[in-house]
DNA sequence: CGTTTCTTTGAATCCGGTCAAGGTCCGTGG
DNA sequence: CCACGGACCTTGACCGGATTCAAAGAAACG
């Protein structure tokens, strides 16, 4: 199902000022696997006997009702853990946004590294907090926000990982769009929006830079 | 703020037929509190040093816009913990539904109880992980649902909690709406016509029963 | 350079929100 | 015991923001 170790050849977006958080070493512990754009780490209702950890490039997690509508749970960059969520099965699935590299850890391995494994179990103690308090936030943009709230809170969160740089998304407008909890149409229009009213500037869709931060705070409305 | 050890008079709703789910004993550690309805447990933005255990009634988490708009949480019931999403300080307020008594405990006071507090710490590990799923459940419901289906699903959610026994909500239409993201004259509409079609039956507007759940689940499409 | 996929834009529709009344439930006090 | 008052819930009419449907435009890809 997951492709070990697949080499895709250079048409990633490198994303050449990716905002390289400095990752904490996890030493020698688990298996390094490349991953295609599109496809699966792991998949909702799927056994939960590993966690990953976003070594390069992005993820997103999604979970898919019945019918097709589709909610995106988050997306995760370098130093992320993901798949901290689960008891016995996943809920969510995850995969891979352009080419990415995830470093896959068996959890039953913790037990036995002493050590190093106690130190990163506390590093997947803390990103399970860290992944309540973003899903919290998650929920009010999802309950409470207006679209263009909904947009501009996106792209400021965004923006923040590039330190006022150009940024560059990683997803798509559906992918965006399934993360708010709107259509990709609305989406599309509040960033037209947004960027009429000068807060934003795109130069083609998928980077952009903030020209009024005060003005897009505003609108983020903590 | 809180107000430690009020005794209200017996207008609680004492909830005769309440799920009693049995409670693991906290041993000592800990102070018992009593709190009367819509008085604050903790508040957003407070410090966070404690921990919080719901042993008798029943509690909301909710988070204020500046504006006013409000997202509620979640709901808790004996047995459950909260303040468990806590970084330095809490995100949300936790308000009494009615009265209700929770346990009380200093975070740093499990340090320095060997075994006891070991134990609790397990029992907080396994609690905020449970915490993250429903949140994520939470999240698929305000994203992609309809008014009908949130409406729904909270009802059987809250029936599940009853064992199909006549089920008695602690809280009000403006609770359940600022949960599911709606307004209190939809969730009034929704529960109007989930009625109608026989879905489910209210005496009252908290007592309600599950009148056929099989079509209750098909409009909760996992 | 053609094809496919993704994005933007427009027009019409609809679901849920807003505004405004009326109803119900309860507790209080005459 | 009943009248009153307040809090909460329900209902109706209307409105508006977001979705839907449709088509044109832009980017990515082979």
């Amino acid at each position: 199902m997951t492709a070990v170790s697949q080499i895709l050849p250079s048409n990633a977006p490198t994303s050449p000022a990716a905002p390289t958080s400095p990752i904490d070493d996890l030493g020698t512990i688990g298996v390094r696997m490349t991953f295609g754009p599109g496809e699966e780490i792991y998949v909702q209702d799927e056994d939960a006997d590993m966690i990953y950890r976003v070594v390069r490039g992005a993820v997103r997690t999604s979970r898919l009702l019945s019918d097709g509508r589709r909610q995106v749970g988050d997306f995760y960059y370098p130093g992320d853990f993901i798949g901290l969520e689960a008891g016995p099965t996943h809920r969510f699935s995850a995969e891979a946004l352009g080419v990415c590299e995830i470093q896959v850890i068996r959890k039953a391995a913790l037990k036995v590294c002493g050590e190093e494994g106690v130190r990163i179990e506390r590093m997947i103690w803390s990103g399970t907090v860290r992944e309540l308090q973003r899903t919290q936030e998650h929920l009010l943009l999802l309950g409470r926000k207006s679209a263009c709230e909904k947009v501009a809170s996106f792209l400021l969160d965004m923006a923040r990982r590039f330190r006022g740089q150009v940024a560059e998304l990683p997803m798509g407008r559906q992918d965006m769009a399934d993360y708010l909890g709107l259509t990709i149409e609305t989406v599309s229009r509040m960033v037209t929006q947004l960027q009429a009213d000068g807060l934003v500037r795109f130069q083609g869709c998928r980077r952009f830079e903030v020209r009024n931060p005060a003005g897009l705070a505003h609108l983020v409305e903590a």
